[in-house]
DNA sequence: GCCATGATATAACAGTGTTATGATCTGTCA
DNA sequence: TGACAGATCATAACACTGTTATATCATGGC
């Protein structure tokens, strides 16, 4: 039905580009609750139609956030696969998704739980999602012995990012509410090191039967 | 419409025990974008104003199931804690939590992240949850070598949570979405039996520096 | 020139949490 | 027993929310 090729040239485009940076803004500094179809049409100075214009009003729009949080992911992650070594690789991998956890926290609520109102990703944003998600299952392939199988891959991938994962979420949801914790991100690395040496070691034992 | 007999007889204490067993109930069944204030009222045939006579609103009532959940979620974590053995303590424990969170995915949604609207715990409700944790460290302490320090048995007592709650967010999120994944409690228990027997045999490489 | 199409603005609708206001009932005390 | 105090009730209203409808306006193509 909409080509949006064509209208990128006219002036729709600029527009549909400056609603997502507005409500990529308000996602920022007030988080998802305060994130109301008129805020995002007065933050880009539009009419609220415009949401609905130039977005399939406030779906499409977390729709957009959805996939921008996890191009930025994968972005991270393909820059941390170009190092050559598989455990600094996986390293930087896990600083950078620490560091757009902590950066984008809005954004990386939206993308995993939280569906704000009754926010589902659409099947595109999904894809995006599962490239992003590829993307860590390379990470990990690159770190284990080359004799592993493609599925012992994917176990580790998952383990490793429900590791990081949870410690994410927990930082987010229950750190100021848990007894002191001094060196949370240490601790956080330290972990996440420990796990990726054991997987270089191939150190797994009851992983794959 | 007048209220039936058997429920006049003490008037506020039942029916605040109603409210919270209807909005639990619809928590349960239509998760949290569906449980309205109204629809509550009516689950528990009382008037809209009744949930502000009896909690204190939405936040009270939410508050509340957040309550509901981190006890049961202590309950869970006691029964384990009976068991003599650590490891099988520790494993009880995780099947335990699992359990919980399938069983009640709405609340445990509630209680970590996902805060619906915008709902904070109260300072009551945060102490349930802090409680629940506890418990969780005596389960691992019971788990470690003795001469471990208290601060290394918290350390580890969030790694093993964050683990277990990335694989708990991630199943409820992303794993629709996720390349076909084959016994996936399965893969759960065995990586969270493996952090077991690492910690019972105290082999946590840079831990505590 | 004109018309058609899309973006705009305004308003309205149904829903939300919350507050205000009397009316009704309960329990207590004189 | 009778009456007052306080809780609970129903109803309505307010300020929001996402969404839809409708009418006005500007622009591009013939």
């Amino acid at each position: 039905m909409t080509v949006p090729e064509e209208m990128a040239t006219t002036r729709s485009g600029p527009t549909k580009a400056r609603i997502l940076a507005a409500a990529s803004q308000l996602l920022l500094e007030q988080g998802t609750t305060s994130l109301s179809v008129r805020a995002i049409a007065q933050q880009a100075g539009v009419s609220t139609m415009g949401i609905y214009s130039h977005f399939d009003g406030k779906q499409g729009v977390f729709d957009a956030l959805y996939r921008e949080g996890f191009e930025r992911l994968a972005r991270a992650l393909e820059r941390a696969l170009k190092i050559p070594d598989p455990r600094e690789a996986a390293r930087l991998g896990t600083q950078l998704y620490l560091e757009l956890a902590q950066d984008y926290e809005s954004h990386y609520r939206l993308m995993f739980g939280e569906r704000a109102g009754r926010f589902e990703p659409s099947e595109t944003a999904r894809a995006d999602a599962l490239r992003a998600f590829e993307l860590l299952v390379q990470l990990m392939a690159k770190l284990m012995p080359v004799r592993n199988s493609g599925a012992t891959h994917l176990c580790h991938a998952v383990a490793f990012w429900a590791q990081l994962h949870g410690y994410v979420s927990l930082q987010q949801q229950m750190l100021p509410h848990l007894p002191a914790q001094q060196d949370w991100d240490k601790q956080v690395l330290r972990t996440m090191d420990d796990m990726i040496e054991r997987l270089a070691q191939g150190d797994v034992p009851g992983a794959q039967r």
